[in-house]
DNA sequence: GTAGACCTTCCAGTGCGCTGGAAGGTCAAG
DNA sequence: CTTGACCTTCCAGCGCACTGGAAGGTCTAC
């Protein structure tokens, strides 16, 4: 597979395939005869993690530590245990927050929901946002 | 209250503060006679509103427009809205998202903790991290 | 044999959210 | 009257994650 199936498989940009590549989120391909990057099948897999774990919140470099403990296979245990853990309760830490968040928005939601329109057609204070 | 007890009481810095009076999420504040700036109590609700929800993944620009909606009081609970239930999906989405990373990490954590430590230390394959 | 889609490298720029440092003003304590 | 903590503005730089563009090579189809 060449960089741009790769792309189209996974819906992200070459330049950001070779950028990922550069930074260690994906390891270096083989080339063909010609010079182009060789992709295997499960870097398709490896590319869709990278971005799952992006959403999730985990850097470049965090995410390049993980895989590359992985790649490495090293006598790393402790180190990638003590690092999953600290990242566990980052995440769970986050979704507390967002879920904060959420509750505040739906609140704000709910609000303007149950506003009267004409209201706000009359320069009265948006009441949907609660001071804050 | 200057910029200073503003800081210490919610922990961030005054460089930040006036970041964020210059990028719109906090109001321009009075000054003293002699040019300092001065902020009411509600600031420190303000300013942890402004952490909170960068906390909860929305932007300076964003949390922006939210504040400047509410500090105007136009007519904008419709955009208001369609703004805050775009936000609330949103954040769902980053919470469905941590709570898939949430499932791998304590995945990898367990099997990093059911492993025979001897294994980790004879340059066997770490087996905490799965194939990806 | 040439057009067009693809690939290569390299370097520069962008947007976000700060952060540092220079140069100077203000004010209370010793 | 000076020291030191605090404040002011302004401008520059940084780390992150891309993104754009130039200049050129490769391959297929017509």
């Amino acid at each position: 597979m060449r960089i741009g199936e790769l792309a189209s498989e996974t819906g992200v940009a070459p330049k950001t395939i070779r950028f990922y590549e550069e930074t260690g989120v994906l390891p270096v391909p083989q080339r063909d005869t010609n010079g182009y990057r060789k992709y295997a099948p499960d870097s398709i897999d490896r590319l869709e993690f990278v971005r799952q774990a992006q959403a999730a919140g985990l850097t470049l470099k965090e995410i390049a530590t993980i895989l590359e403990m992985r790649d490495r296979g090293e006598a790393t245990c402790h180190h990638t245990r003590a690092f999953l853990e600290a990242h566990l309760s980052d995440v769970e830490e986050q979704i507390a927050e967002l879920e904060r968040m959420r509750g505040r928005l739906s609140v704000m939601v709910e609000r303007s929901r149950d506003l009267d329109p004409a209201e706000c057609t009359d320069r009265n204070r948006c009441q949907a946002i609660p001071a804050v």
